[in-house]
DNA sequence: GTGCAGCTTATTGTATACAAATGCCATTCG
DNA sequence: CGAATGGCATTTGTATACAATAAGCTGCAC
């Protein structure tokens, strides 16, 4: 995209992500414009794009609003990404290339050393799991299966819980990653389908466990 | 959408499932302007909703070509449809209403009247068989597979020989939609999935056979 | 007080003009 | 003769003005 487009997108996007803009609440293109510092067209082309993406709802008179998920739609995501995400390691057990082990290796390595540092790095573990992922997706060679999990992967963050899940979440993650590499090794696509399956329904409960609990504390507070 | 943009948007896809604008020739925002009588305005927002849908694609500096996709891509399709529409048969098992269910027994009747009749009626089929999956989903209550799912299904339409398999096949069709029903009456999810997947998989081969004899009959008139 | 009519305002849709980027072709230089 | 470069043509991106539509409000009737 181009240059006003994505800056459009990107800073709504991370805006719904962060939670700046609340989850039910109405979008306006105007406000939006004025916000990114460019006219209505891009942000226009922006919205349509968060629409397909389900960041953003409209209702039938064509207004906008910030797509606000229950965990059960959040499960349902979840469901539905390790499908996708399962037949993408299938396929990917038989297609990829020595290079791309290599780099899915590396990937996890450093993933690795992010939790087990002294001082962690959860951003920095995200996104050598990113990459991780994203090699994965590649081998997998199928375009469809790339577009359609981009719609499913991002989802879980609105509920902002994301970044909060312990440690311990995070190493069982990159043990996952391990045994996934190795059916690779052995291309066993039921193997490497069947890791990826539990890998994230794991991730699914690990969220599900931290909303939880970040609901009853704000649930204490209002009690409080 | 409103009036003009929704009037570019279904005349641009007909025209590519027509194959009227045939595949992998470039696109001018434009030209398609003033074929639909509205200002680019309309027609960048439909190019942008059929980027999504993949009928068509973009190159690194954003000029739009109607998508070419191979039998390989085509099965890479169906695959994904089969894995999405089963889950959705799974989902809607334990799901579906008495009422949705009488509907869906409807529609099949109808559909097996459109073939069955003597001046077999396939358009009048396929509406029918439509409004099918359509309760499917319905019933199996996601929103983001109805949303991926609209992804996938009306992809095949593009190598135009959708309309061209034989009764007999329809007929099939006809039949597995009673074993599914038959799944549902008894709440069977497992089942349910299974006929499903069976159902797209034949479906798919059904196309790919129509599919090889019309490439066929093509190669032969440059023989020839 | 309730509900509806009509007006006002807010918001989105469309057209159009202009800006920016890219491709294409011809020309030139090695 | 081939490759690089410059400028022109084509195409897409952005801004803005205006049109259409829907929401909300005000006041009136019952």
């Amino acid at each position: 995209m181009s240059r006003a487009s994505d800056r459009a997108y990107n800073l709504i996007r991370s805006m719904i992500l962060s939670g700046e803009l609340q989850p039910g609440s109405q979008i306006r293109e105007e406000a939006l414009a004025e916000l990114c510092g460019v006219s209505r067209t891009p942000v226009r082309d922006s919205l349509r794009r968060l629409e397909a993406e389900m960041f953003i709802r409209r209702n039938d008179s064509k207004r906008s609003f910030v797509a606000a998920w229950s965990l059960d739609d959040l499960e349902d995501a979840f469901h539905l990404r390790a499908m996708l995400e399962s037949h993408a390691a299938k396929r990917a057990a038989t297609r990829i290339t020595r290079d791309q082990l290599a780099r899915m290796r590396f990937q996890n390595a450093q993933l690795k050393q992010a939790v087990d540092a002294i001082h962690p790095d959860v951003p920095r573990f995200i996104d050598h799991n990113r990459q991780f992922h994203a090699i994965l997706l590649k081998a997998a060679a199928s375009e469809r299966l790339t577009s359609m999990l981009s719609q499913v992967t991002e989802q879980p963050v609105v509920l902002r819980t994301a970044r909060q899940y312990d440690l311990e979440n995070l190493r069982r993650s990159h043990h996952e990653h391990e045994e996934l590499l190795i059916a690779f090794e052995n291309r066993d696509g039921d193997w490497a389908a069947a890791v990826m399956t539990a890998h994230i329904r794991r991730a699914f409960h690990a969220y599900a466990e931290a909303h939880s609990s970040y609901t009853e504390i704000g649930k204490s507070n209002l009690a409080a």
